[in-house]
DNA sequence: TAAAACTAAAGAACACTGTTCATAAAATTA
DNA sequence: TAATTTTATGAACAGTGTTCTTTAGTTTTA
């Protein structure tokens, strides 16, 4: 009796092959730039047939950014392996900017694209997730003697907000003006500038 | 002879019309949501009539944009009327911070859509003129002995990248699983944070 | 004043888009 | 083999940005 389970198989098969061709579609072409046709083409199916594994395109969308955003979260969980926590939140901002630069695409899917409506969920938990990896770490800070006059909260948000925005700027090519060799020093000495902020509490 | 005038007054007023049009349905509808033909229907003249005026959809979004860019440019420049360089540049962020939560999708129009490549020159020039705001107003700081162990090319980015990173998370809704009153509260603390790490120098 | 030139506006068409639904084909069960 | 269920699709709908040809109206010239 393992037709059911072929059958099973073949469908998730097929559903990976959707997701995989989705993957590469949206990270080409953003969001609106993918189309449905353009996925069932590459995948050599029509257009209907992925309405039979995915609600709409929101709902294919959906399941890729779930997994750009775990990609995400792992990667900046990493870096608990450094014992001192001030050097470990700075690790983090690090890890947080190197995956921003490297997979702008994902970064942007996850933390810039418009939610709509029936994913607002996924959004908000991306950003309470993120936020409260750096609200922890700033707590371990404080068990260890840092940050002794600050909130854990204000301190989390300011730390993620200049992250973020400076994240955002680069991969959304805003700091173009500045040619790309002192880009690099640039952000590099901005990041120095805003660690030895922290260090001065 | 003023059949000429009459002519270039009645042309300048079409155009107008379609950029009041424009304005309204974008900040409404957002770049993607609003529809050439939506703007037609409003304005009661053809989809085609659009394209004497302007060369496409882009182009009549970049003229609007560049509207609301010179609103913000304006608003941020009136905090030059605070004689203490360091108060004025608090002033700035603060400022900078209110014009994206009272023209939120202003602000994500000129800071936040995906640039196309005919006018990637705009974008650049807004970013490259805001970022110069900030740096003259620390270079001022600098005259009356702050920031002295700083580069303002750096400093300039670490303050632009907090208060865009700030600015976004919130219009983008990011912070929405804090409730309202605790956010209001959660975001001046957080101003307030960073503007301790400023004076601390 | 009549004809010619110019110009503003529109209608229709093209090639796309997301999505739905009835129909056909294939596979499984009885 | 026949009936049933699953899987896939073609065609259609209503929408999109954009272009091009045709029409209608106005202005200029002869």
């Amino acid at each position: 009796m393992g037709v059911k389970e072929r059958k099973l198989r073949e469908k998730t098969k097929l559903r990976k092959k959707i997701i995989k061709s989705a993957t590469k579609l949206f990270l080409e072409q953003g969001y609106e730039g993918a189309s449905i046709r353009m996925i069932a083409k590459d995948i050599e199916y029509s257009p209907a047939t992925i309405y039979l594994h995915f609600k709409d395109k929101q709902a294919l969308f959906s399941v890729i950014i779930e997994e750009a955003f775990s990609l995400f979260k792992q990667n900046l969980e990493n870096a608990k392996i450094i014992a001192d926590p001030l050097s470990r939140l700075q690790e983090l901002c690090k890890r947080y900017i190197r995956f921003a630069q490297k997979e702008p695409l994902y970064y942007e899917l996850i933390f810039l694209e418009r939610a709509s409506k029936d994913q607002e969920g996924s959004h908000l938990r991306y950003t309470k997730l993120t936020h409260d990896l750096f609200i922890q770490t700033i707590q371990e800070c404080k068990k260890s003697n840092y940050f002794l006059s600050k909130h854990p909260e204000s301190l989390g948000l300011t730390i993620w907000s200049f992250i973020h925005g400076l994240a955002t700027l680069e991969l959304q090519e805003r700091l173009d003006y500045v040619d790309p060799s002192q880009r690099t020093i640039l952000l590099e000495e901005t990041l120095k500038t805003f660690f030895s902020f922290l260090r001065s509490v």
